[in-house]
DNA sequence: AATGAAATCGACCAGCA
DNA sequence: TGCTGGTCGATTTCATT
């Protein structure tokens, strides 16, 4: 009834609250954690092992600010390519090699590719813009500014639907 | 001459080679570092610490695969409002809030906000679109479908133009 | 701002349910 | 497989420079 998982991780609760938890801010102490679960803290540290090995966990980062950078000009570009055929990929990666892009999405429609990148200046955005122009295959840009952001928690475990939050607890048949 | 800069963290190459290093990767040892930087694993420390109460650093988090959580369908969807006047900070939060959603722009020009979420199936994508449009001041709505991502390291440190880098390196005045 | 030593916390292992 | 308790190694803290 419900194909949907190709990867089944076979989570818990208890998976998901850790998950929950260490998404937004992995410097909890095992202890803390251990505590709010009910658990000790080797199990903690069981299946924290095991998200990662399971790669449910990818890795784990320190989130950089990057207004302490000055990266203040947000912008939003549209980019339609000439030959769609097979070039796509090197187009992507490309863009996504740029200096200040920050995230390339390949779609479907009359815009090919969504780039979002993060610059100081309105020079260094103009040279932005100046270099995916040159990429090989590129017909058209479109810029957007953005002059607000309003999620950047990257909280996946946070911000499941009730649905899919169920899929991954009940996987279907293994 | 320069100042792009509004929070001057006042940084110098020891600081950015370990921000590098922490932002894809946090899970390398404090000797990893000391030995490749030349110093002194409390030195690191103390290095690391200044960078999070200077909120250089914002958190320390684990990133979790939506691959791994079945969520295989991102969407971009270009959502144009009706009044504009003072209600896009609501509008925006209210965007933001929705189960699915990932990140919210607020952009100037005729689209007014772009929503990128993240979810399992097509029912679940058909909700969020329709809780969209039941956001109260939501005019229009257009989605594209994300057939491929190229980038997700959100690496601000990496991906400084040469001209970034220097303006973090000499701050302006102070 | 950086160092080295002492206290604290996390990683790993053997054993067990 | 998942958990426990204990040991070792790493990290955090602090006095000192």
């Amino acid at each position: 009834m419900n194909d949907a998982l190709r990867t089944a991780p076979n989570l818990d609760e208890t998976d998901l609250a850790i998950l929950e938890r260490v998404e937004t801010d992995f410097d909890v102490s095992l202890e803390t954690l251990a505590e709010e679960l009910d658990l000790s803290k080797s199990a903690i540290h069981y299946r924290l092992n095991k998200l990662k090995d399971n790669d449910v966990i990818e890795g784990i980062t320190a989130d950089v600010d990057p207004l302490a950078f000055g990266l203040e000009m947000v912008a939003i570009t549209d980019v339609s390519v000439t030959h769609e055929q097979g070039y796509s990929e090197d187009i992507g990666e490309a863009l996504a090699g740029l200096e200040g892009v920050d995230q390339v999405y390949y779609t479907l429609g009359d815009i090919d590719f969504v780039v979002i990148s993060r610059v100081q200046t309105r020079e260094q955005l103009n040279e932005l813009i100046d270099r995916i122009v040159a990429i090989g295959g590129v017909n058209e840009t479109s810029s957007k500014f953005v002059m607000r952001e309003f999620e950047n928690e990257r909280s996946v475990t946070a911000n499941l639907t009730p649905a899919a939050r169920e899929a991954v607890l009940e996987p279907s048949t293994d």
